[in-house]
DNA sequence: CCCTGATTCGC
DNA sequence: GCGAATCAGG
């Protein structure tokens, strides 16, 4: 792919909105992020504000024979910000699904295992409480959905169609984000003598 | 590990 | 001009 008018005209019209570089990459498609900063850079438009931001070279595999550099490029800056309007979103995305039964007690169906799911242990109340709160935020994914860094801390019963995937970010390597690697995982120490 | 942008330099 | 490789930071 080359760069035409109006990919860089998208390229500019992302970068503007603060686009990353990938996102803007996966949006041009055949490029990578990579080709995405260095038109950024040749383009001029580098600085998302403005500022010097030169401060000092950095010298790393062997200094570089590179002159100074006597030009005094002035930089065309007719950013006058101000971004109004949000633009509209390209993808509608994401499942609508705000909807959660509000009569929703614990039904313990014929399930079996069920895993993970924080019984009654003795868990550090705030990370119980943590959980809570996630799960307001959870992405809510289906099993198709998941993927290697996403949470797969299950909620809700599998016989229910209220039945979900945390999917918010895993926390580096983990299977599941912060929050629920902090229930999943405990230092045996909480529970060690359980002699029954 | 994931991500971000920044820079270099052979093409 | 282009962008992969590499750096540097989060």
């Amino acid at each position: 792919m080359s760069w035409t008018d109006e990919r860089v005209e998208l390229l500019k019209k992302m970068w503007g909105e603060g686009q990353s570089a990938s996102q803007i990459a996966k949006e041009l498609g055949g490029v990578t992020r990579n080709a995405v900063i260095g038109k950024v850079h040749r383009l001029g438009l580098s600085n998302r504000s403005s500022g010097p931001a030169k401060p000092e070279p950095k010298a790393k595999t062997a200094a570089k024979p590179e002159a100074a550099k006597p030009k005094p490029k002035v930089e065309a800056k007719p950013k006058p910000a101000a971004k109004p309007e949000p633009v509209a979103e390209e993808k509608p995305a994401e499942a609508p699904k705000p909807v959660m039964s509000p009569a929703r007690a614990k039904i313990i169906p014929a399930g079996q295992p069920l895993p993970p799911q924080p019984s009654a242990n003795e868990i550090p109340a705030e990370a119980l409480a943590k959980v809570s709160e996630v799960e307001k935020k959870a992405k809510k994914l289906n099993l198709m959905e998941l993927t290697e860094r996403t949470c797969k801390w299950p909620v809700g019963d599998p016989a229910t169609d209220d039945f979900w995937f945390c999917g918010l970010p895993v926390q580096q390597g983990k299977p599941y984000c912060e929050a629920h690697v902090g229930v999943a995982f405990q230092p045996m120490s909480s529970r060690r003598d359980r002699k029954r």
